[in-house]
DNA sequence: TTGTACGCGTTATCAT
DNA sequence: ATGATAACGCGTACAA
């Protein structure tokens, strides 16, 4: 019942042509939809396709158009990161609803190794894609000069690379962190810390400025507790440490949700109110913030939208649109119980 | 400093061979590393590819070869569950990783609407790639139509799918939730509920009929509470749902780990001790179950495994090898603290 | 409105 | 070991 098995040829344009008894030119066209064809030629080649179950192929396609109406979002990360960051999910979605809508393919590619960054280079340059996303991206990345070297059409997001003319859509993350460490401040906090993460990129290194402006006269290097990933764990031996660092403290600022939630954890298990005696703050308005107790006051990062905003800023390259450069969108403080 | 911003002609391997003086022929077998080429032919190509940039067009390779050799993971899911999906990020892992050893490309599709499906279909209908691996499928999904009807090498994960004779592989879930609930039912509990989700598909069905199996005598449908995601607002409402039909149950088996987080914050808001008044058990040993308090007992799916069979399924479809039935991986039980 | 014929950039076959 | 040349399947001028 379920048909012959052997894979037999796959039917092309020219035996469609031949069935419906007319050139491969106008085969063509019927495909493409453009005009001037008759309403009988259309309905000979559309019996004829169904007939010898016709299937366009795309290499060939892209062979002579120079386009796969593919672009490719590229997530380099160590894949056990992927999984835990709460905003990649989101800029897919918001990637993913622009693309669709005009018709493009997403394909995400992901790296984790040397092997992959290489063969993912391999695959730009193959022209399997018109275009490229690319997530978190650290300077001097391989991918980022492969990118500018084919002068692919791309979009940075979350990361403003080295060079300056590049497009790239993210946040200010230095402005965010200030403003919502200042609103910390103004709850009366005086010896405030630090869980500081990422730092190896942009938006690590902006918020521990960013805290560092706010706080001012009452900076103290010794509260910022450094650790490079941006995870619960991270929350949890965070905060341990800067509570063995000064017991004192009696304000949290962790750089992203998942660590607040860490830290949370950390602070509930020690009996320590919250926000009774530390105040503590986030940064994402993930999925954690709502889910933490009390529910987390954090930075909204519109994270859906910079997914949005970077495909469009790659359709509008295809487009032949001039390169825009960088844009930061805003992001609001969503303050809730946690301080 | 950036060099000329007009998009000059690529260069093709025409333009190779004139720089090196010799033939497209020898200059393919070099760029593949073919025998039968005098060391002297292969430094000349290598200079010239060097000097006129020269980087291979993968939509004219893939029409004479009829490969790509990039493998679609597809994910037929809402977005929005995706990302809180433990299972996906591991058998993501595990599937880059075989395929990544053997130089295959993975690219990553989601469908979110009707028109991802459709578009997706075209994808790969059109050649882009030369296998798939398909995420939990539903049945009568357009998707595993398409698949079949292009006799596209494929691998289900997660789903056993209708058709008897398809490549799949998964696990045991029947088997997994009779051993747990088993397991739960020996530490002494008499009313034991479930919170049941994703009952379209093969995986929340088999749950329950394994739930029901072990409970034997002690099953009562009224314990069933039924909700379409494995989410932690699944669980919260869930558990709700469950203390209102009845303020007596004891034990609990939710469908994920997601679903015990949920329903495991309700019972802490309300004051009842877990285990002491109530035990509970999830699935997946995803990161939920540890972050819970108390540590969630579970069962340990084993997803990166589970990716890493699906790609080495499809590659050996690939390789000529006959069509592999359906797998199914064993599960353990992860026994904590929760029951 | 339709057909013809060329070109897209590679690989593969067959002489040499 | 190397060089011609024919596919691969499609789009598209150009001619009719």
């Amino acid at each position: 019942m379920s048909g012959p098995r052997s894979p037999r040829r796959r039917a092309t344009i020219h035996d469609v042509a031949a069935e419906a008894g007319i050139s491969r030119g106008t085969v063509s066209r019927v495909l493409n939809n453009e005009p001037y064809v008759s309403a009988q030629a259309r309905e000979a080649v559309e019996a004829a396709v169904a007939k010898v179950g016709y299937v366009r192929n795309a290499a060939a396609r892209n062979l002579v158009t120079q386009r796969s109406r593919a672009i490719a979002l590229i997530v380099h990360e160590p894949h056990s990161v992927v999984l835990d960051d709460p905003n990649i999910g989101n800029i897919l979605i918001g990637t993913n609803a622009v693309l669709s809508q005009a018709d493009h393919q997403l394909v995400t590619l992901m790296i984790d190794s040397q092997r992959d960054s290489d063969r993912v280079i391999e695959y730009l340059r193959g022209g399997f894609v018109d275009g490229a996303i690319i997530l978190s991206a650290r300077t001097g990345d391989p991918i980022s000069e492969a990118v500018a070297e084919l002068r692919l059409p791309a979009s940075f997001v979350g990361h403003p690379p080295d060079a300056p003319d590049i497009p790239f859509i993210g946040i200010d993350n230095r402005a965010a962190a200030e403003a919502i460490v200042r609103r910390l401040v103004g709850t009366g906090r005086r010896r405030i810390g630090m869980l500081a993460s990422g730092l190896d990129r942009d938006s690590g290194e902006d918020r521990l400025a960013g805290f560092r402006t706010a706080l001012g006269e009452l900076f103290d290097p010794d509260l910022v507790v450094r650790n490079p990933f941006y995870s619960y764990t991270a929350g949890v031996d965070g905060m341990s440490e800067l509570l063995r660092r000064d017991p004192t403290v009696d304000g949290v600022f962790a750089a992203s949700d998942a660590v607040a939630a860490g830290a949370l954890d950390v602070l509930h298990r020690r009996g320590i109110d919250v926000p009774g005696r530390v105040g503590i703050v986030g940064f994402d308005d993930s999925s954690w913030a709502l889910r933490c107790t009390p529910a987390l006051s954090t930075v909204r990062q519109p994270a859906e939208d910079l997914g949005r905003r970077a495909a469009q800023q790659v359709l509008d390259q295809l487009g032949g649109t001039d390169r825009p450069g960088g844009v930061l969108l805003p992001t609001d403080i969503m303050w809730r119980d946690s301080a």
